[in-house]
DNA sequence: GCGTACAAATTCAGTCATCAAACTATTTCG
DNA sequence: CGAAATAGTTTGATGACTGAATTTGTACGC
């Protein structure tokens, strides 16, 4: 209850907006009694609200409900598609991406470029980024609908409460004002413009669009060139304190172990990384350019059996495990979800990392963990950072509902 | 904004309620104007909910303010030493402790009991706890003061949900449903009756009463026999998802270290627990009922520059740091504070701690990390358990304010 | 085929907490 | 001693919800 300012009847309003909007997000087709019923508000307090969502497009009436049995159907509320869309962007370290998701949650548009070489200067990036929001927009207009705000995803840390980039060291960035700079370079500046990590938003993206609204709470480890997780704990991301949290990338699983490039020894990053596993497994360098395709090179030696590839997987899901230990014994979160490059190895991770989390989780015995492969591919953290805009419609849709107040 | 319920003016009432009383918490002696002034609200409003509060005891009027200036002068108003006390009882090892705490945080009374050996059952547990509590409610009524709630520090697991005692391992506990049996035993049936991970609790003592209102984010490690951990961020413990979080003392820093009770290997506590830090001091075991005084005798030796001892705890803060550094990257926390046996050891235990997380910690390059002391004594976790009743009156006074709507 | 039971949605008066502004009370300064 | 400044109270208006009554629409039974 600190520091959150007074309340009044706005702030009521406020609230059962995003209530009702809500509940007609998480089951489609409600009336406008079943949204009463679920909710707790009375149907005339239902429809007053619904009335302003339904003028200013967020909500379409789908004409009378399906049902059986007496008595008047009702009218089948749902998210409308034609409502304000995410624009999500993901930075890269040689691609950009970029895709408009509409207010129920389906991408309607993406698209991904390529932009060659790492190593691109700020500048270049930045101008990148901006051209690519820029077509993104006519884009929009060329559907006729609008875009509600814009997300942002980078690999590295961002300051949450500035949108301040200070560290990415695969794109070679630090301290660039990301958030400043694409307000300005963009000309979004009625919106939103929401910049985050990378992981985080892929774990979010696997909250909202991976189809598991039971499962409120697990860590989502995404390996990509370095590793990250997004730790979701009640339906919601854990930022940490300033944005940083989630970075077990540099985790200490072997404290004796090699050294890395952070200064640490025996990170998780160093020793099951995409490079670490492929180098343990015997599969040639990929080239700096990221033409060469470990991966798949891996995925097949994998199939045949090949015994130097099963055992550097079966290491690298040790490492996981010990790490993922700590992460549990630490936050209590009893899913992990297995994420980018670690979802396609998921079928020889699991055993090893499993024995090890039954191993070391304290809680374990009478709570058991579960590991589950991501159901995204790689576009989890554009989704990711479209969501978010289309959450945080969801969550406040009061700016949107300029209607009369009756 | 997911299933919290409908909102109406009662809600707005307790809303405002809470933040006017905690504007007058967080800083006493205040006027009903400056109130206005510092939380936004009228000051028509401000009178209106002051009023309740003064007539329920919450609050009181302490006479003319004391400024300098023309007008007039206000009425100080601050919470009233002799409203609800909250209770908290701790459940040591060997001690049962007990103590009352009024709205403004100060002790009223306080005592501890020594209940001998380990391994008593639970039953007699059960009941000692009980007879306690029973002891604190006579106290109470003779101070003319009544009990708000009871918050009971348990060194073990306890699932928030149900507040069932998963596992206490120094208690030799197992599944115990703490909060029912409490209940029932002690007759608190009106009132709030809370149990929690003492570690926890203790770092919430620490946020309270340990004079830190400007850092609202640090991690609390507690080294009695186990070593446990609060995780506070934006000035709230984060208790994981089911309550247990914080679980430091089983995160591996040394995979290939000794075998711990655990099941792992080189579990943080089997390395720089209490036993393992005196074992490597070279001090004498201490008897297993808790008379011998192995840390003096440390501490002793420390000031003498015993170079085992201090070897000792050279590696203590070491492996500490590489504890310490998992949480902070995954957390993004910026202050680690020192409790229980650390607060004492915290001289010698510093200078390693620090080393370790400025090379291990990504974001210690422009984010430095902190390392302090631990302000309150062994009753950390008894005075976090009797302010967590506290901060529940005052985070939602209305069950209090039964007064007449005008 | 028609009336009745039933459910959805709307209408309208009533309640309640906030706000804004006017008013009273108290203190200082010139 | 009066003007200015500050604290606190009173009063009427506003807005959002509730609850009950009303209207609209659908299905079942006779």
């Amino acid at each position: 209850m600190n520091q959150s300012g007074p309340a009044g009847q706005h702030t009521v309003r406020r609230h059962n907006s995003a209530l009702v909007l809500n509940t007609i997000a998480a089951a489609g087709g409600l009336s406008r009694a079943s949204v009463a019923a679920r909710t707790g508000l009375t149907k005339a307090t239902v429809s007053s609200l619904v009335d302003r969502m339904l003028t200013a497009g967020l909500v379409v009436d789908g004409g009378p409900e399906h049902r059986v049995g007496r008595g008047r159907r009702g009218t089948a509320l749902s998210l409308s598609p034609a409502g304000p869309h995410g624009l999500g962007v993901e930075i890269g370290v040689d691609t950009l991406s970029c895709a408009l998701v509409d207010l129920t949650g389906r991408v309607r548009v993406s698209w991904t470029r390529d932009v060659g070489r790492r190593g691109r200067t700020v500048e270049e990036g930045l101008s990148q980024v901006a051209d690519l929001v820029g077509l993104a927009r006519e884009e929009a207009d060329r559907l006729g609908v609008s875009v509600g705000g814009v997300g942002v995803a980078v690999p590295g840390l961002v300051e949450s409460s500035t949108g301040l980039l200070r560290n990415a060291p695969n794109l070679g960035w630090r301290d660039v004002p990301l958030h400043d700079e694409l307000r300005a370079r963009t000309g979004v500046t009625d919106r939103p413009l929401l910049v985050g990590n990378e992981a985080n938003l892929a774990g979010l993206a696997e909250l909202w669009f991976g189809g598991r609204e039971d499962r409120r709470d697990f860590v989502h480890v995404s390996g990509e060139i370095g590793i990250g997780a997004g730790l979701v704990v009640a339906g919601e991301l854990f930022p940490g304190v300033r944005g940083f949290g989630g970075e077990i990338g540099h985790l200490s699983v072997d404290p004796a172990g090699p050294p890395c490039s952070c200064g640490g020894r025996g990170c998780l990053e160093r020793l099951a990384g995409r490079a670490a596993v492929l180098a343990a497994a015997g599969v040639p360098a990929e080239a700096e350019d990221g033409t060469g395709d470990g991966m798949a090179e891996l995925l097949r030696r994998l199939g045949d059996d090949d015994p130097v590839a099963l055992t550097a997987v079966t290491d690298t899901g040790r490492w996981l495990g010990i790490a993922m230990a700590d992460v549990i014994n630490l936050l209590d979160i009893p899913t992990v979800v297995l994420g980018g490059t670690y979802a396609r190895l998921e079928p020889w991770l699991r055993s090893p990392l499993l024995a090890e989390l039954d191993r070391r989780v304290v809680s374990s015995g009478w709570a058991p963990v579960a590991v589950e492969p991501s159901v995204l591919g790689s576009r989890a953290a554009v989704q990711g950072a479209a969501g978010w805009v289309v959450r945080g419609i969801l969550d406040d849709p009061e700016p949107f509902l300029v209607g009369p107040p009756t």
